[in-house]
DNA sequence: GTACTATGCATTGTATACATTTCTTGCGCT
DNA sequence: AGCGCAAGAAATGTATACAATGCATAGTAC
């Protein structure tokens, strides 16, 4: 049953995927796989916020499959932790507050870790040349002001240098933290800010190249301090917060 | 469409919940909840072995649900990665590979080694006489021959530890790990060994209440070390490997 | 006798219809 | 005017029908 069609559906399936993230998971052949990439690409970009519901007849007419399939494609956003489905109450995009933010980012610290240095074992020039190119393509849409994409690459750095590792266990933990860090950026984020230093991806890639496994380890922590420290966690945040929307009025 | 009923229903039905694991999830109250806990805990108990092909209309006639239960159900267990779901091919529970499993609990040391720190900021004495009831129960079911509950209690305790850390995230994770080394520990078990000693999960409690950080760190590595010693990862394993499961013929 | 192909069966993928629950809104009561 | 309640609308949960895919077996050609 169609609810409203046309004018909504243009602006999403216009984007061009600049880059496919995860093709790891099985039934990659089924729709659902295209779905739960579209709406993890919207969240990367921050096209879709913290607090945003997931209508399945609105999703299912937007991209003209039935709602078994946007089913299926919420259900794996919700083990991931991007979507909260309640049941009989639908899905909406999680909104962390402090504690959590503060809790993804210390368990991307200690996963990443551990993921810079047994990435580091495989880590050959030509591989490194490859984060490079992506670091550049992160950096040259910041150029570009295409914020959204930057900060979608900027994740996909991280991925990407998790990949070398070989160990798809926590991989695949990055790949769940990584969208969640992008929802916290879009909540915490202080104004005027590039959050995730594509300068800093280069310096990272250097310390790899020159084999010195603690030095990495600690350059990737402090990068993810620097993150974190650029977010102001200092108060609460509520995406539907009326009275921080409108503060300014006495 | 109904298969085959009767028989095999009963032997799973009967089957009395020692203990409900993780009632966490969204969709509490929906029926595949349902689906995957007694999924989950056939695996945990070892009543279902790696490489089983779990067929959509068997579990639906078991459980007396349509397929649309099932499929959900599946579609969680594949995330966490106990299952694996090939598209048009079904599901079936995973086998892991020597590096895997060595991974997985590479990973288990990793996350466990920071749960067991932030679990200290909460271990009051009461909740740590709670984790000793817990491994009483574990060890009167082993005393009992009861190996299969015995084991999903033993896995039970590493997530009551970890739940006194209020890390949700890694906790997160350890809940996926522990049906994952399971599943290893049925692969690749020697004979007649108590796998995951319960004296060892009472040594753990009291260095815990000592307060002593680093050495409880050390003693829930040296734990998970213990675990993986006990295996037998020399040589791959394939649950359908008939060669290996004839190998005394000359 | 072997290899290839075609047909039928088994199983999964998708859409839709119906049941159930929740949310909204308007009415009546105090 | 404010509160509570009830009926309708909207959204989700579940079951089932049909389509598409994969697998096995039997048949045929070489």
């Amino acid at each position: 049953m169609v609810v409203k069609s046309g004018s909504k559906s243009k602006s999403v399936e216009a984007q061009e995927p600049l880059f496919v993230p995860n093709a790891n998971d099985a039934s990659s052949a089924t729709q659902d796989e295209r779905l739960y990439n579209e709406i993890l690409d919207a969240i990367l970009d921050h096209r879709l916020s913290p607090g945003i519901k997931l209508k399945e007849d609105e999703l299912a007419d937007i991209f003209s499959v039935s709602r078994t399939v946007v089913r299926r494609a919420l259900l794996r956003l919700c083990h991931d932790r991007i979507v909260d489905i309640q049941p009989n109450r639908g899905a909406t995009i999680i909104q962390p507050d402090v504690s959590k933010a503060r809790e993804i980012l210390r368990a991307r610290r200690l996963i990443e870790r551990e993921l810079v240095k047994e990435a580091m074992q495989f880590a050959t020039p030509s591989a490194l040349d490859n984060l490079r190119v992506c670091v550049e393509g992160e950096r040259d849409q910041v150029r570009k002001h295409h914020v959204g994409s930057g900060l979608r690459l900027s994740g996909d750095f991280h991925v990407q240098l998790a990949q070398l590792s070989q160990n798809t266990t926590l991989i695949g933990y990055l790949k769940e933290l990584v969208p969640q860090t992008s929802l916290i950026i879009a909540m915490y984020q202080t104004p005027h800010h590039t959050l995730c230093s594509h300068q800093e991806h280069f310096d990272l890639i250097d310390v790899i190249q020159s084999g010195d496994v603690e030095a990495a380890q600690s350059m990737m922590e402090q990068h993810l301090d620097n993150i974190e420290a650029k977010l102001d966690l200092g108060n609460e945040r509520t995406a539907g917060d009326l009275y921080a929307a409108f503060a300014h009025v006495k």
